[in-house]
DNA sequence: CGAATGAAAACCGTATACTGATAAAGGGCT
DNA sequence: AGCCCTTTATCAGTATACGGTTTTCATTCG
């Protein structure tokens, strides 16, 4: 049995659950309680609190006195969130710009062909995922380490915006469009172009959040 | 006994940590111990190493297989850091501008008046509390509160850099002269100054850093 | 029928104990 | 005398247990 050939049960559980919690496959209502995951994977309380404790002062989850849940991100904190983006990602998409491999492209490529079918088959969830994929692929490529972990940092608002934005019609289509157009301006290798449109990216996407809020103040519940 | 009144030890410590780590009085040679500090506060280990790995987590000490210590910030972190400081610090310096209460400028102002002072004297324990003040001063202002964390995470590096800096003359007398600056861009409200200013600021650290960094290429040790 | 109340359950924080990994120290071999 | 191997000490990771607090829920009283 060598499923974790010498890593910590603590940092297999961390990774384990921010890669859930990146997935969206923690719900709104989800109690995430240390005991049931302990039982899940077999160990003890403590690494499991050391993991969701981790999770939860980086901003992944929220702990309350019963139990860990995803973190109600208040509309200020989404618009405070969309200020930083607009300070950092144009330019860590410039410097990721000259990082990215050919197969970094040709990822972010099928991927982009996985966003554009979304339009016709009006898939969300497949529309959600290649968003992820796209944005991974030139996050990751992202050469300050330092930069690229706080932009990483924000995937929470980011997922929370995108669930509340990605059924509406108008969004998609924008949302498509940039994608195609990221895909063209990071082969094309131009970071100038990249900046501008990573930051025309976030503020459309600002756009879109603010929009589907005034249309729909009581969102999902 | 109401020693602590109701706060939970885990957040008592990591306090009281983070602030012996912030004003300096911890050593590089230190090694930090969850069962000598539990001693220390009279508690077992788990609060204890719960703060600890908070604090490793946050940046703030580096885990090791034989205790927690400083970190060593690597030339390249510093570097990448900075880019980071440039892009954030300057609009949130400027937004933090009109939320300065006159009690937050007269702080600084006590605090500006410290830093010059420490020209003549040379003080340079003095100068980098100062330097704190000031910076606490503005940082503390900030609306955006997610802004505001983002720019605290990286006091660490911000501490590693003034360790390295403020015995330089050179870098001494362009940061008091910065000091002086910042209290007159606050003071007058004019945000756009302020941005001015500080991207001024955290340019001339980086210059300060490389120069010192250059003549001494192996510090401290 | 609804509100107040109290007991039980849920769940976290902390304590204590054990295990295992690793670095430092000491001794033997060349 | 210098290098390698074994031993030992130290310290982090994990297990288990307990106590306290908050939530839930049923029961009773208005």
């Amino acid at each position: 049995m060598k499923d974790t050939p010498k890593r910590h049960m603590k940092d297999v559980i961390y990774d384990a659950y921010l890669s859930r919690i990146q997935r969206g496959q923690i719900r709104d209502s989800d109690r995430l309680v240390d005991t049931v995951i302990a039982a899940e994977f077999n160990v003890s309380r403590m690494p499991v609190r050391d993991a969701l404790m981790r999770l939860a002062h980086e901003g992944y989850l929220a702990s309350s006195t019963r139990g860990f849940t995803l973190p109600e991100l208040s509309h200020r904190q989404i618009v405070s969130i969309f200020e930083i983006r607009r300070l950092l990602e144009p330019r860590a998409a410039a410097l990721a710009t000259h990082e990215l491999t050919s197969h970094d492209l040709s990822a972010m490529q099928d991927a982009v062909a996985l966003s554009e079918s979304t339009i016709v088959s009006g898939d969300v969830v497949m529309l959600h995922n290649a968003s992820e994929q796209i944005r991974r692929a030139w996050v990751m490529a992202i050469p300050n380490s330092e930069l690229r972990d706080t932009i990483l940092r924000y995937m929470a608002q980011i997922q929370a915006v995108r669930m509340k934005t990605l059924r509406d019609t108008a969004s998609h289509r924008i949302l498509v469009a940039f994608h195609r157009e990221m895909l063209t301006a990071f082969s094309s290798r131009n970071a100038a172009n990249v900046e501008l449109l990573i930051l025309r990216f976030v503020l459309a996407g600002e756009e879109s959040y603010l929009r589907v809020k005034h249309n729909d103040p009581v969102p999902t519940r």
